[in-house]
DNA sequence: CTGTGGACAGTAAGCGCTTTCTCCCGGAAC
DNA sequence: GTTCCGGGAGAAAGCGCTTACTGTCCACAG
């Protein structure tokens, strides 16, 4: 069928073994063998086998990518980043990315990285906030815990660390074999790299607060992930620093995408006429919120503050430009994808929490005098809610 | 090391021939034994071996995407399609995206079809714009001949078809030997999902005629694209048909990103200061236009429309809403990723293309009055560009 | 009661490459 | 001149799986 080793080896005049020594630079080789067999190579158009040269012994050059969804911006930086990391790594070097989408299922998630693992993926990043349910938590350690045995290097992208309860670490995996000294590439734990959602959306909210902000609306992401609850966690630490109590009615779960942030805004209206600003799930949601707060004739910042979260590319050109919460995600995604390569050193322990930094644009303003005169300020809320405390 | 097939076969009491048969389902076994075998993968946690699979004959479950950027959203949105198609499979029949960024380097772009060769990638697509160098013309249909000759399913999308001159076709490639009969798949000729660029861009350029414009800046894509030269074309086609002239100097080169968009918009003012309209080469560009417009103080559509291309997700929610060229990515990004799993029917001629629609939204409006008095219309430029023929 | 065919299951031959082990050969040391 | 030593190249053993090619056994038919 195509051409094969022992096509270029004849060709050469030299053994198999010869060729896959030249090839692999593994060997020392006279340079006028490796001259012949280059140009055997050349001639031939030869392309060693991929399948074959992973199942002989050489690792594969696959890094798995798993995300939620590629074509969420959020996502598609991240990976892109990782990506361009792994392809950087000079000739031969290069490594490339299987980009898996979950849609946010948690089997899904187990199910790419089952198939990774049976591509003898070198590396793999698992990014996005991870399910909370326990029961997933600890199946997605004892399959990290197996794919470290067989030497795959795994990065936590955007997500906490894994919990050292589970399977998790290097423990050793019911069915696996004592290690029989042969090659076999050592186990790495896992790195993670964090984002500090919780310490952004804290700086985010209490920057509302500081616009004189009360009745604060807020477009939660899904429910039972962890960036999700981080980032309300972030909200509440905030509110409740200025003694603003956290009236529940004001959240309102959604995704990340428009069509949530829209219907959310709309539900929060509809609880909270009075509202004077919105957090939103991400940039996205943002974008959504507005469009529906436009539709009701609110104007933004002047009627309606509203601020997103990760700072995708779009958001400084929405008008008014989103006050958001920018995240690290090229860097984080570079870095993963160097240390998915063994080119960069793990951060101690393991785990290395990236800054989110707050980004103060347009479309955030101080509360309009009207709300403050009319509805009190440093208190929160609307009768039919419950009462806040009322300040000052 | 790892579970293998063998200690499935042990385990059930069986040969490892007959795990391999329960495991693919391509050959009857009686229930129970099925029963035994697949209790004994579950038990032992077995993960079929990728490599040695494909090695042994069956094929890889490996698909590539090559892209410009992932982190664009055009290509994102483009591979997200692909992706979901794959994942959808069903059962065990689930494919993995491999997804290349070339960053639109003609290099890169074989490079990775090398490394997807050497995969034995399932099939191969590839998206955007293709470089119009001849060199690389012949280079890469040379290479997808021999991909297609190994069996792996070529989908073009979102560029024009392969010219029929190089070594394209089923055309026998130097190198390979008679094909011995044996088990080979057989090679799939490449089909192609092109997008009515040109006839987008017309229409686009069209509609700002009827606005009444005649100095309408061109911001366009990278030069020796295919989908730059398209849309430039189309652009002229409706210059050409309302008899306006077309001025070189009010097309300026860019990429598709936002800072492009920024400073061709400038360079355009400059050349132009009383520019109407402004055509860019994405929505992505667009953003950048407008907010360079803003900048000098000049009002969206008032003093100066601005239309981009690919209605991305965020060209709705950009303040006016962009009016712009919706090309059905989602559609022919799932349309790919059916035709790469042979799960769809490949379009008479091997060749498909997708409409562009003309979305009209909120940034382009008709001239304003004092530009239709002080410019003429009918006639084209600019004084310090070349005279333009002044009208009424 | 023996012949025949069909339905399963086992045997074994690779797939193309890497790698250990072995061998060969020229030069340094004795 | 003979013995060693070491660099460079070949031979060959798999890696784990798929898949012809064989068996084997049982149900029926003759």
């Amino acid at each position: 069928m195509a051409v094969t080793l022992a096509d270029v080896a004849a060709r050469a005049g030299v053994s198999a073994a010869t060729v896959s020594r030249v090839l692999s630079g593994s060997y020392p080789v006279t340079e006028g063998t490796r001259g012949r067999v280059l140009r055997a190579v050349a001639e031939l158009e030869y392309v060693v086998d991929g399948p074959a040269s992973a199942l002989a012994g050489a690792g594969s050059d696959l890094v798995g990518i798993v995300v939620n969804d590629i074509a969420d911006p959020f996502f598609g930086v991240l990976a892109g980043a990782v990506q361009e990391e792994l392809g950087g790594a000079g000739p031969g070097g290069e490594k490339l990315a299987v980009v898996c989408g979950t849609g946010g299922s948690a089997a899904r998630e187990l199910d790419h990285l089952t198939h990774l693992q049976r591509q003898r993926a070198a590396a793999v990043v698992l990014t996005g906030g991870a399910p909370e349910d326990p029961g997933h938590a600890r199946a997605l350690a004892t399959k990290v815990a197996r794919l470290a045995a067989a030497g795959t290097r795994v990065v936590l992208c955007g997500r906490p660390p894994q919990e050292p309860g589970g399977t998790a670490g290097a423990a050793p995996v019911e069915g696996d074999a004592v290690p029989p000294a042969g090659r076999t590439r050592v186990a790495v734990p896992p790195v993670t790299l964090a984002f500090d959602n919780r310490g952004g959306a804290r700086r985010l909210t209490a920057h509302l607060l500081a616009l004189g902000h009360r009745r604060i609306g807020c477009v939660a992401g899904p429910a039972g992930r962890t960036t999700t609850t981080e980032r309300l966690a972030g909200h509440r630490d905030a509110l409740a620093a200025h003694g603003v109590v956290d009236v529940p009615a004001l959240t309102v779960p959604g995704a990340y995408d428009r069509a949530s942030g829209y219907d959310a805004a709309l539900e929060l209206l509809r609880r909270e006429p009075r509202l004077t600003a919105v957090v939103a799930a991400n940039d996205t949601a943002a974008l959504g919120v507005c469009a529906a707060l436009r539709e009701r004739g609110l104007r933004i910042p002047e009627d309606v503050s509203v601020a997103g979260f990760d700072d995708l590319p779009f958001s400084v050109d929405a008008a008014p430009a989103l006050t958001t919460v920018r995240l690290p995600l090229r860097e984080a995604g570079a870095r993963a994808g160097r240390l998915a390569l063994g080119r960069a050193v793990a951060p101690p322990g393991g785990v290395a929490t990236l800054p989110a930094e707050l980004l103060v644009r347009a479309s955030t303003g101080p509360v309009r005098p009207a709300a403050v005169s009319a509805g009190g300020d440093g208190g929160a809320v609307s009768g039919s809610i419950g009462s806040g405390r009322v300040g000052a």
